[in-house]
DNA sequence: ATATCTCATGTGATCTTATAACATTAGCAG
DNA sequence: CTGCTAATGTTATAAGATCACATGAGATAT
């Protein structure tokens, strides 16, 4: 149950403010703890691959598919959609970004390498986008699947409303 | 914390198989009660609107917006895209029917009237969609909530899986 | 009754998101 | 080096959603 308040205030700000130099290293580490989880998996962190992770940490916010294959195009990739598509889908599916549903929209995991049942708060102001865990099992969701027989494979828990830092600025 | 079993079972069938008399009967009621909201609330109902709850009672399954505007034409309206993204945004707005977004597809609301938080299981092989009620400010996701001090207006929370009939079709 | 205002609908164009299909290339196993 | 498998490149198209503007239908006020 971890909430990263980091990731609801920073996003009106350009990607690299004040904390450039952090931010570098908070990259580089995820990108190489990423790079140890796939050796270990056997995994393929292929450069464009690799690209596409080190896009959505860079940012560290929600970003559409057509977002991200612009900047693989800027960065010498391929620019065709499925070029962005099958990165995502290896990087979703391998648990190192998550896709909103509610923005179709993808972001890297705040929590790699942790059991994976994200929740995500959405900031209708600012689009900002937080992680936190969830536990499906538990709740009332969890209690109605086991009534009906039925077996959850993947949950997708999202909020949306508005950020402390949008309240802020409305109502002073 | 309903749990609607039938809604997971009857999606391979055509909407209309041995209980085409009592479904008739389920689908002319809530339009009736739709109807009855509406005139309390003083919403208009159009024939538009109608037409597509009806629609979405009718097939008692997740539809694609384009699925419905096919529909929709056949039935002599208009059959450009807004037509039925209009409807389907008051039928929303409104509670009548929800948005399932995974699936980028509208349900009928299986409890209308009742307070809104609904959960949705999402069976990924037969596409069938069942409705429950969810309780988002008590677990996991609202205490994250409170403690980063978000705001929740409104929660997605769909659970992907195995409904029990394509369970027990799988493993005999 | 009719002018007018508002909300709803119709329509064409466009935009965004996502996938299908097929050719090409890279890395690895025999 | 050969052949296999996985990944990438590229073209085309499907599917989902919105914008902008014209038309129509109902209510309200004169």
């Amino acid at each position: 149950m971890t909430s990263d308040l980091a990731s609801l205030s920073d996003k009106e700000a350009p990607a690299l403010g004040f904390h450039e130099h952090d931010h570098d290293i908070c990259v580089s580490e995820a990108l190489a703890e990423a790079e140890k989880r796939c050796a270990e998996q056997g995994l393929r962190l292929t450069p464009v691959r690799r690209k596409v992770l080190e896009i959505l940490l860079q940012e560290h916010r929600a970003l559409g598919a057509y977002t991200i294959l612009d900047l693989l195009r800027d960065a010498g990739f391929g620019s065709q959609p499925p070029v962005a598509y099958r990165a995502l889908d290896f990087l979703v599916e391998n648990g190192f970004v998550h896709k909103v549903e509610r923005l179709n929209a993808f972001v890297a995991c705040a929590h790699p390498g942790e059991n994976h049942s994200p929740a995500f708060m959405i900031c209708r102001v600012c689009d900002a986008v937080a992680e936190a865990h969830s536990t499906p099992s538990k709740g009332a969701l969890g209690a109605a699947a086991r009534a009906a027989g039925f077996q959850i494979e993947r949950t997708v828990v999202e909020a949306e409303g508005v950020c402390p830092a949008c309240a802020d600025k409305a109502d002073p």
